[in-house]
RNA sequence: GGCUCGUUGGUCAAGAGGUUAAGACGCCGCCCUCUCACGGCGGAAUCAUGGGUUCGAUUCCCGUACGAGCUGCCA
C-alpha cells in the first residue's frame, strides 16, 4: 500500500522549528517509499487563527522544498483541505452523530460554571476531570434542551474500567487505564470540532497511512485509538517525534529568539542548512557523513533510527553547518546572496565580488560579514599596540622601520595586483633577511586597523589601490612615530 | 497531585550483554599560513543512581532521582 503521510499544522503564526521538523519527517518517511504528502490546515480554533499564517505556511514549504503532492491548492479528491471547510460540509457534525447513535459519544449541556465547579487546583495546577454528568440525560431531557437552544458540546464517552492499549513505532506499545481517559471534548460549542476529533476524522477520510506527530500527544493517543475502534477504522501507524528543546531543556520557546523558521532565515541561515540541521535533531544515518540535502535525506531516511529523548537545539552547530554551505556553495550564488550584506557595509566602489569570495570561506552566518569587511570601507581607529605581535617579533619599533623603508617602495610600485604587491614585499624579506610575518603584520595592520582580517596584507591593498593603500600607510606610520616617542 | 514518556561527554549522537564506548559541534594544542578562516593532525570530556539477572552489564528487569509532556470548548 501506498504511503500517506500529513502535515497538518494549525495557522497561528510563524513555523515553529518543532513544527517543522516533524513536516520533513512526515515528509521523508513518504518520499523514502515513493509515497504521497499532503499538507492539511487545521483552523479549528476561531480565536488563535492568524490572518497570513496560511500563507507563511506554504511558503516555508515550498522554500525547505517540502513540497505536498495534496493541498488546499490541489485537490486529489480528498479534499477540501481546510478544517474550516470540512466544517462547512458537514463533515464532523455527521461523525459525531455516527458515535452519539452509538453510544460512544454524548451531548453535553453543562454550562461554564458547572465545569468550573469540577475543577481542582493541585500544586498550581488547574485540573478538571469531566463526570460524565450529561451521560444520564434522557432522551426527553436531551431534546427539551435541544429545543430551548441550550449550547452543548459533544463528548466522546470513554469507559471508566479496563485498559486501552496503542502501539507506537518507536516508543512501542503505551497502556493507560481506562479511568485516566477523560470524556474529552469532540465538537465545541461553536460547531467545530477540537483538534482531538478532526484529527483522527481527516486522517482517516484522507487514507493516512503513517501519522507523524509531536510527542505532545504521545499521552492522548490512547484516546485517539478508542475512537478509531468506535468507528471501526483501521488504526494507522503512530510516529511520536521527540521535542525539540531549549538549552535549558524546556520546550523551545519564542524567547530563545530562534524558535521559529522564519527567526532563522532572518538571522541569516539557509534554508537547506536548517533542514539539514533538524533532520539531524532526533534521527540519525547510519555512518558518518551529517552534510545532506532534502533528496539526500530523502535517499537514506530510514525512521527506525530516530530517537527518543528530547534534543537540545545547538545553534553554536546550526551556524557551524550553514557555514559547510557557503563552502560547498558556488562563488556566483554565493556572491549574488551576500550582495546586500557587502553593501550594507561598503559604500565606496571596491571589488566586492573578490571580498565576497574572501569572506565565503569565513562566515557562518550573512551577518557576519558586516563586523568582517567594514575596514574596506573606512579604517577603523586603532592602537598602536595593534603591531606588537609576539610570534612575528613585531614591536611598534620594527614596525615603524618596516614601513617607512616600505613606503617608498609601494609608491614606485605600479602594479597593485595581489601578486605583484606579494612579490614587492617577499623582495624586501629577503633582502632584510627577516620572516615573513615581521613585514606582512605591520604592513597588514596599517592597511586594514584590524587584529584580523579575511585576506592578507597584499590581497587587502589590491582591494583598496595604490592611493588608498598607501595613505593608510602613511597614517601608520605617523601614528607609531607618535607612540615611540 | 495523577498519568505517560525519556536519561551515553557541555551539545547532537553511534553502539552493543564481553568494544581502546564511533563520529560531529564547541573547547584546547600542534602543523599549514601574508593575520584570521579553511585544511590536516592530536587532546581533554560520556554510559544519572541503587538493586537484581548473568561468568560478565552502559546494554535486559525492578526501584529511585532528575527532566519533559499531558491533565483546555489549544493544537
Amino acid at each position: 500500500m501506498k504511503i500517506r503521510t500529513r502535515y497538518a499544522p494549525s495557522p497561528t503564526g510563524r513555523m515553529h522549528v518543532g513544527n517543522l521538523r516533524t513536516a520533513l519527517y512526515a515528509y521523508l518517511i513518504a518520499k523514502h517509499e515513493g509515497g504521497d504528502f499532503l499538507l492539511r490546515i487545521e483552523d479549528t480554533d476561531q480565536e488563535r487563527y492568524v490572518e497570513g499564517a496560511v500563507d507563511i505556511i506554504n511558503r516555508t514549504l515550498r522554500d525547505t522544498g517540502l513540497v505536498p503532492d495534496e493541498g488546499p491548492d490541489q485537490d486529489k479528491g480528498y479534499g477540501p483541505y481546510v478544517q474550516s471547510e470540512r466544517v462547512k460540509a458537514g463533515i464532523y457534525k455527521k461523525y459525531a452523530q455516527e458515535l452519539i447513535d452509538k453510544g460512544e459519544a454524548y451531548r453535553c449541556f453543562c454550562s461554564k460554571e458547572r465545569l468550573a465547579t469540577l475543577t481542582q487546583e493541585i500544586e498550581g495546577k488547574t485540573i478538571s476531570v469531566y463526570d460524565k454528568h450529561c451521560l444520564s440525560l434522557t432522551p426527553e431531557e436531551i431534546r427539551e434542551k435541544l429545543d430551548a437552544g441550550v449550547p452543548y458540546v459533544i463528548r466522546q464517552n470513554n469507559p471508566q474500567t479496563g485498559t486501552t492499549t496503542f502501539h507506537d513505532e518507536l516508543y512501542g506499545d503505551v497502556t493507560v487505564d481506562n479511568k485516566e481517559l477523560d470524556d474529552m471534548i469532540l465538537i465545541k460549542s461553536d460547531g467545530y470540532p477540537t483538534y482531538n476529533f478532526a484529527n483522527v476524522v481527516d486522517d482517516h477520510l484522507m487514507g493516512i497511512t503513517h501519522v507523524v506527530r509531536g510527542n505532545e500527544y504521545i499521552s492522548s493517543s490512547p484516546k485517539y485509538n478508542r475512537l478509531y475502534e468506535a468507528f471501526g477504522w483501521e488504526v494507522p501507524k503512530y510516529i511520536h517525534c521527540p521535542l525539540i528543546t531549549d538549552e535549558n531543556h524546556q520546550k523551545l520557546s519564542k524567547r530563545s529568539g530562534h524558535s521559529s523558521y522564519e527567526d532563522l532565515i532572518e538571522q541569516g541561515f539557509l534554508p537547506e542548512a536548517v533542514v539539514n540541521f533538524i533532520a539531524l535533531l532526533g534521527w540519525s544515518p547510519e555512518g558518518e557523513r551529517e552534510i545532506f540535502r532534502l533528496p539526500e535525506l530523502v535517499e537514506i531516511f530510514d525512521y527506525h533510527r530516530m530517537g527518543k529523548s528530547a534534543a537540545v537545539f545547538d545553534y553554536q552547530k546550526l551556524r557551524w553547518m550553514n557555514g559547510e554551505y557557503f563552502k560547498a556553495m558556488d562563488p556566483d550564488t554565493f556572491y549574488g546572496m551576500a550582495l546586500p550584506y557587502l553593501k550594507e557595509a561598503i559604500t565606496k566602489d571596491l571589488d566586492l565580488r573578490k571580498i565576497s569570495e574572501m569572506v565565503r570561506t569565513r562566515i557562518e552566518i550573512f551577518p557576519d560579514i558586516k563586523e568582517m569587511v567594514g575596514f574596506f570601507d573606512t579604517l577603523p581607529e586603532y592602537d598602536t599596540a595593534m603591531y606588537r605581535h609576539k610570534k612575528m617579533k613585531t614591536t611598534e619599533q620594527s614596525s615603524l622601520e618596516v614601513l617607512q623603508e616600505l613606503l617608498p617602495v609601494l609608491e614606485e610600485t605600479e602594479d597593485y595586483s595581489n601578486d605583484a604587491l606579494f612579490a614587492v614585499l617577499k623582495d624586501y624579506v629577503a633582502q632584510k633577511g627577516v620572516k615573513n610575518g615581521y613585514v606582512m603584520w605591520p604592513v597588514r595592520t596599517a592597511v586594514s586597523g584590524k587584529q584580523t582580517t579575511p585576506a592578507g596584507a597584499t590581497e587587502i591593498m589590491e582591494i583598496l589601490g595604490k592611493e588608498e593603500s598607501l595613505s593608510r600607510i602613511r597614517h601608520g606610520i605617523s601614528m607609531l612615530r607618535e607612540a615611540v616617542n
